[in-house]
DNA sequence: GTTCTTGCAAAGTTTTTGCAACACT
DNA sequence: AGTGTTGCAAAAACTTTGCAAGAAC
């Protein structure tokens, strides 16, 4: 996992000017474990940058996703999801309250898959649904 | 796969009722091997039924998902796909031309993922991001 | 000074919803 | 007859775009 000095390094070297708005994005994702959507991250970002808006978001989004510091993530039928993390893991999504969690899973597993495909694959992403513990847990009192 | 008849009485069961449209969409997605968007069967349907509604295509999708005779895949960030095959297999999407193409994947190794998984995993989804054969030869050329 | 980025507003897309008319069983 | 489904139009939700003003280098 990246740190935030990392992170600028790397983008500074790629030609991307290095704005308190990239920056404030880079820390509120940097040690991160959730799988926050634009609007969470626009939200949390409303006390220190009132006027930041979905463009700056969307746009930074992108540009980390290309600098492999963070992937986004499909999973979520309705909006994008950010991931931090960008070493290989699964996640697994409850299908009753939406909340998406991470999976560990091996490397071996993820880097066979993509030998086992016939094209040349960049990128995995292992998407799992089902009901979370707490949602069972309610299902069944 | 399933066929016509098949679903038909699988819906029916289910107390669905059997409508012309929807006879129509699944006969669109019998035997079909690649990952139609919703527009992209409204648009096959529009000779046979000029005035179908994506109101229409969308609920259909919902309940031959709930019924387990397609998934609703989200490899593509812009749009949902229907895939009438819901046999366990893997899709890669050509991040240059947008196409989706399914990876034979083996029943053991998806079953594996779900059974490594802490949590009660009722769906796997296996999608691998790269460039196509056609895409790397315009590429090379 | 040049080039890139931001924020705004508007537009673009996809998907959902409410509801009256209609069709299936 | 009763219940579920359709189509329409409108709404909702998310993401992208154009562009002038501003910030980084």
């Amino acid at each position: 996992m990246w740190s935030l000095e990392e992170s600028v390094r790397h983008l500074k070297q790629q030609g991307a000017k290095i704005t308190a708005q990239r920056v404030a994005i880079l820390r509120r994702l940097e040690k991160r474990t959730d799988h926050p959507s634009a609007e969470e991250i626009y939200q949390e970002l409303q006390e220190e940058f009132p006027t930041i808006s979905f463009a700056t978001i969307y746009g930074t989004a992108q540009l980390l996703e290309r600098n492999n510091l963070i992937k986004i993530l499909t999973i979520d039928k309705k909006r994008i999801l950010l991931d931090p993390n960008t070493a290989p893991h699964a996640h697994f999504r409850c299908t009753r309250c939406g909340k998406v969690f991470d999976v560990p899973s091996s490397h071996e597993t993820m880097a066979q898959l993509a030998a086992d495909c016939r094209y040349d694959v960049t990128q995995v992403e292992i998407y799992m649904y089902g009901t979370c513990d707490q949602c069972k847990y309610w299902n069944m009192h």
